[in-house]
RNA sequence: GUGAGAGUAGCUCAAGUGGUUAGAGCACCAGGUUGUGGUCCUGGGGGUUGCGGGUUCGAGUCCCGUCUCUCACCCCA
């Protein structure tokens, strides 16, 4: 039983200070980015109504979350996403908000599902969403930041790469193939899993799933496309025509953003879910393989289906746990960060000057330095491997000579260069050594 | 939810086809060292071998169940 308790629950994590320092990075990054690009923050309650999630999801969705009922009876559930929030944050306002509403979230997220690599049942995800805007420019903009992120925590074009489609010119493609509407949500189910499987494998699938020999070619024809220039050779209807301008115009928006590098077309992408109606994407590394670091595209009738107005929107999902294995495996997380922070380290040369010693660490916090000092009263050659253990960058020795001449020894414990100054000095300009 | 593999100290791993008191490195703690660490030496703590049951004179080792992790499905918001 002891052992049991010990362990977090099934596909969950302790956050010990070595992942928290990683996590935070990540965080930090995410919020910084999303600043930069001209999001805001928000947020919204961990626990949402069971029917929230149901709206989007159907009635299945209750087996693969966590719910529960309040001593009044009513359904809740812990969010497994926070899109359904966003939407009902969105419908709520949707008339006082100005256009278009640039928002971004770092929920923890929790879903009831069998972990595994990549995927756990407790995790954080980076949601960046444009509501309010049908142009495309909305689209290669929720791009352009995920980009931007992954670029600055060194994941460069030739390590991952952005994997466009548009569901709507594939829905043209294949009515100009003779293949109905109605068809077409079925189609895009078998289409996603053409890069799991191989050829044969897929054509099976295709087959078994009751694809016609007719339309097992068209349907391969459109996979099998190179690149966006490539798509012309399919296009026969004026509609196919201007869908795939719009692939080239956000191909445009993404070459002046200068992230062209990672952009690849990929007929094979068309998302899972069936709110998805437009240009959809997912960003994957090229090196290993790992599932989706992110995912999203453009979903323009979820805020109407939530109550509000018929919003146009576009976004996506990066979640931390694929993100981090991706990073840790590259080996791509700067060793920096995982230091403790710790400024000073105030020891003291021999006991009698430990309230001395005290006195200084003292003055420092309330300037608001960080600084500590070793609990025990031990050797000064063990005071310093407690410095060096709690990551601080001076060491601050407080001896005789303190006492005598108010001096105090700074040890810069990287270059193990010393100096001595005053006492008073040394605390009127502490924020300023570096 | 279905199927397969794995679990020995905080971590990485040892321990002939079942046989004394389950070992090592790293990490942690203490001392050598009464004014100099990260990089020396010595010592120490730490295990109901994931948990429970079974077979056996005897189980870390074999069998069953269970939990957790990993992999493949389902799903992927």
């Amino acid at each position: 039983m002891g052992k049991k308790i010990l362990q977090p629950p099934k596909g969950t994590r302790d956050y010990y200070p070595e992942l928290m320092a990683k996590l935070r990075w990540i965080f930090d990054t995410w919020r910084n980015v999303s600043i930069q690009h001209g999001f805001v923050e928000y947020d919204g309650p961990i626990f949402e109504s069971l029917e929230l999630f149901r709206i989007k999801s159907g009635d299945e969705i209750a087996s693969q979350l966590f719910h529960f009922e309040d001593r009044a009876g009513r359904e809740l559930a812990i969010r497994p996403e926070i899109t359904p929030t966003l939407a009902r944050m969105v419908a709520q306002k949707a008339n006082s908000l100005p256009r278009p509403i640039k928002w971004f979230s770092i929920p923890r997220l929790s879903r009831a599902e069998r972990p595994q690599r990549g995927r756990l049942r407790e995790f954080f995800q980076w949601n960046i969403d444009i509501v309010g805007s049908d142009s495309v420019l909305a689209d290669a903009e929720c791009m352009f930041v995920a980009i931007d992120f992954l670029r600055r925590i060194g994941l460069t074009s030739d390590i991952i790469e952005l994997q466009v489609n548009s569901r709507t010119i594939i829905s043209s493609l294949l009515v100009d193939a003779n293949i109905t509407p109605d068809r077409h949500e079925h189609i895009f189910a078998i289409m996603d899993k053409y890069e799991k499987l191989s050829d044969r494998q897929f054509d099976e699938y295709a087959k078994q799933q009751g694809l016609s020999a007719d339309e097992l070619s068209a349907v391969k024809d459109i996979l099998t496309l190179k690149d966006i220039d490539a798509v012309s050779s399919l296009t026969k209807s004026q509609e196919s025509k201007e869908e795939l301008d719009k692939l080239h115009q956000l191909r445009d928006y993404l070459h002046a953003f200068g992230i062209e590098d990672y952009f690849v077309y990929k007929p094979s992408v068309v998302r899972g879910l069936a709110y998805y109606t437009g240009i959809v994407f997912e960003i994957f590394d090229k090196s290993t393989k790992l599932r989706a670091i992110a995912g999203g595209g453009r979903y323009d009738h979820l805020i109407k289906l939530f109550g509000g107005p018929d919003m146009p929107a576009t976004g996506f999902g990066m979640g931390d746990v694929v993100l981090l294995e991706l990073l840790e495996e590259l080996d791509k997380i700067p060793a920096d960060i995982t230091r403790s922070g710790l400024k000073f380290f105030v020891i003291d040369a021999d006991k009698q000057f430990f309230n001395l010693a005290l006195k200084i660490t003292s003055e420092l916090r309330k300037k608001g330095i960080s600084a500590d000092y070793s609990s025990k009263r031990q050797s000064l050659g063990k005071q310093l491997k407690s410095a060096n253990q709690a990551g601080a960058k001076f060491a601050i020795i407080v001896g005789q000579e303190t006492a005598d001449e108010n001096l105090i020894t700074i040890k810069n414990l990287q270059t193990s260069q010393q100096q001595q100054i005053k006492t008073d000095e040394f605390i009127a300009k502490a924020d300023e050594i570096e």
